[in-house]
DNA sequence: GATATACTGGCATGCATATGCCAGCATCAA
DNA sequence: TTGATGCTGGCATATGCATGCCAGTATATC
């Protein structure tokens, strides 16, 4: 993991470390991390489609996993901020935050949107122009 | 406000992992995945400061990581659509792809404003209406 | 053709983590 | 109190994958 640095790319070794630092806290790799697992997502899907609270038994009823691995699943996407947890006696109740999900995501477009300003996507949202223009990407 | 265990569940198992199916196709598992890898992100970062096509061995050098662990996680993030990649000669000339990684990342916006619509996001954008009520959730 | 360059793919290794089981704790009802 | 319920955390196992090494292939140059 280790080499001579060089000074024909344009962007140092250590300037890269500092841009994925800066990466890694705006893009959120938690975020990330928590959605790139499937029982995650189903875990999360049965959530959103029930629309209220749910207890991490009634989860692993719904999507038919082992209580405590979905009762970790439930723990760990909480962390990342995609579910909110409430106790309540004896019972935590789990439920999506929607809000927050999308006010997350949002940020992450912003913080892409700073590296390519002016870019439409399909859908109609204004995001800026390729940073690599056409001629030096080829197409 | 209290949930009765025995209920039925309002998803049913099938429904659930239809939901997570369309969930797997939409919010593009894949994406997340070559997202939520510090080396991945290292290596797009550098070719987003970048700003122009570079050759895996220049990422390898720009990184600090061995070539073929580059060159790996080069093809994968090509695979899941952050990089172009082209052939010239005997040399793949890989560029990130902003405009498609914004319209991608718009989707799984508009994915997850089905779910929660009339939402408005910090950033001023319109997502839709927590799918859990202030009640429900206890807030 | 000979050689150097640039990439590809296979394999082994080590690490992270998803899963499943289970003991134990906290809470509630009788 | 006692028993039942619901969750927590630890452990072992299995799996996936990131890494690193290396042989092989494709291409360009001499």
């Amino acid at each position: 993991m280790h080499m001579p640095a060089s000074t024909a790319h344009p962007a140092s070794p250590g300037a890269a470390r500092q841009v994925t630092a800066a990466i890694d806290k705006r893009l959120d790799q938690r975020l990330f991390k928590a959605l790139s697992d499937s029982t995650r997502l189903l875990v999360l899907s049965c959530l959103v489609k029930c629309g209220r609270p749910c207890s991490a038994s009634e989860v692993a009823e719904c999507c038919e996993v082992e209580f405590s691995v979905v009762n970790k699943h439930l723990k760990m996407l909480a962390a990342a901020g995609v579910l909110s947890a409430e106790k309540r006696g004896r019972t935590v109740w789990y439920a999506a935050r929607c809000g927050d999900l999308c006010a997350r995501l949002a940020l992450l477009i912003d913080a892409i949107a700073e590296w390519c300003p002016n870019l439409t996507s399909p859908r109609g949202r204004r995001f800026g122009r390729p940073c690599c223009s056409p001629a030096l990407r080829g197409d």
